[in-house]
DNA sequence: GCAAAAGTGTTGGGCCTACACCCATGC
DNA sequence: GCATGGGTGTAGGCCCAACACTTTTGC
């Protein structure tokens, strides 16, 4: 308290959005001031005084994206002195996921300047240490959905069975067989397969709708199970 | 940038410890000041302008404790505004291991007033919501002793192959079959048995010693093995 | 009827668990 | 010689991976 400090505060999210065609998206802003004006960058902002990190992150995400998220997760603090070359601004990282009907909309309409989806598969470069950030991010997301249920947030309420294998099988980076991956899921017990059917593609037979049940969930876990994929 | 933001960035370290006789500790110091005065909390303090939050958690617990640590790793980052009752602290906290033989030392030298190791089952009401970053830290060696292997970090450089099973059967709380954790870990191919035998304690047989082999891991690392306990 | 995707069972092998007796040391 | 902890192998069950044909739909 003797000495002033000199450390801004920001909150930065790395957004994923998935659907069946485009597979795994990024969400990005392009910069209007220098440094780094016109380069692509993470959505962020500084934090205000008052309110709380995650609520920085929901604002920020809605000023500069009109994105709204379906989960959101502390990932990491990227701290080091230099990593802004005007003045010391420490990042909060978070990621978030939107389901997958959000994000089709979104992807439709937000050809804007500003913000943009990208494919992980095609980034461009970022300003800052956000390259770091998002490999980080990408890192935990596939890490993490093989042992918390955090894939269905990124499909729609409602699934067809092969849209779960299908995140599984490109985030993961491999092929996945489809009957003992069902099998597999089936056994967690947290699905509940609907009457209802997946309306045509326009090719091959319409599967049934499944849907994750989050209060079987919340139970088995209090009873000890373990997830995994 | 327009507006002047007053947050503060602090950091703070669990620091655990671990030797045979006294199991799982960790390290507290007295607060000297209001508030909380001659409450426990964790050692920590303010981030200098123009160092990075590693050296300053270092920092930090050289000047409050006079610890070496041996293994640092971000926890989380703690920042709901109201957590520090005069003004707004933001507080990125770390966890820290250091190795069985030094923590043995500074066991025995710092019963000073102000820095303590407590063993976890015995720890006293923490200050602020340090608490909750406890019961995270805990969570998380707990969870990440299994995948990664930064038990032998509590421990000796060279050990008796009883105290890696004592450590894991303490920390994971149960049981360990001697001979299935034995086969489980040495076929992962990671300890070197020495010729040494452990120095005998008084009573019973000594055991051999064992050494962690980090390059070893490295490599088998690159080539895709899975560290599990 | 043809192309495209969904649905569905069995078998073999590997891995994990359970389990008990002998050995080396200090006193 | 006795108490204490260290060292070691096997058998059964379960889980996981591999694998192919039939069904439904749109055109």
């Amino acid at each position: 308290m003797k000495t002033t400090q000199n450390i801004k505060v920001a909150v930065d999210a790395i957004v994923f959005g998935y659907n069946r065609e485009e597979g795994v998206s990024i969400l990005l802003i392009k910069r209007k001031y220098a440094p780094f004006k016109g380069s692509w960058a993470i959505p962020g902002g500084f934090v205000l005084d008052n309110e709380s990190l995650e609520d920085a992150v929901e604002r920020e995400l809605q000023e500069e994206t009109g994105v709204q998220i379906n989960y959101l997760e502390q990932l990491y603090t990227f701290g080091q002195p230099k990593r802004d070359p005007r003045e010391r601004i420490l990042s909060i990282a978070y990621f978030g996921l939107v389901n997958s009907k959000q994000f089709s909309e979104l992807q439709a309409t937000s050809d804007a300047e500003d913000a943009k989806w990208f494919n992980i598969q095609m980034l461009p470069e970022l300003a800052f240490d956000h390259s770091d950030i998002l490999a980080m991010a990408i890192q935990r997301l596939r890490a993490k959905m093989i042992y918390q249920p955090i894939g269905f947030e990124l499909l729609e309420n409602k699934f067809p069975f092969s849209d779960l294998e299908q995140l599984y099988s490109t985030l993961l980076d491999r092929p996945i067989d489809r009957r003992n991956f069902k099998k597999k899921v089936m056994k967690l017990g947290i699905l509940d397969e609907l009457e209802e059917k997946a309306k045509s593609t326009g090719s091959g037979r319409p599967g049934n709708l499944f849907k994750f049940n989050k209060a079987t969930y919340q139970n088995l876990l209090k009873k000890g199970m373990h997830f995994e994929i």
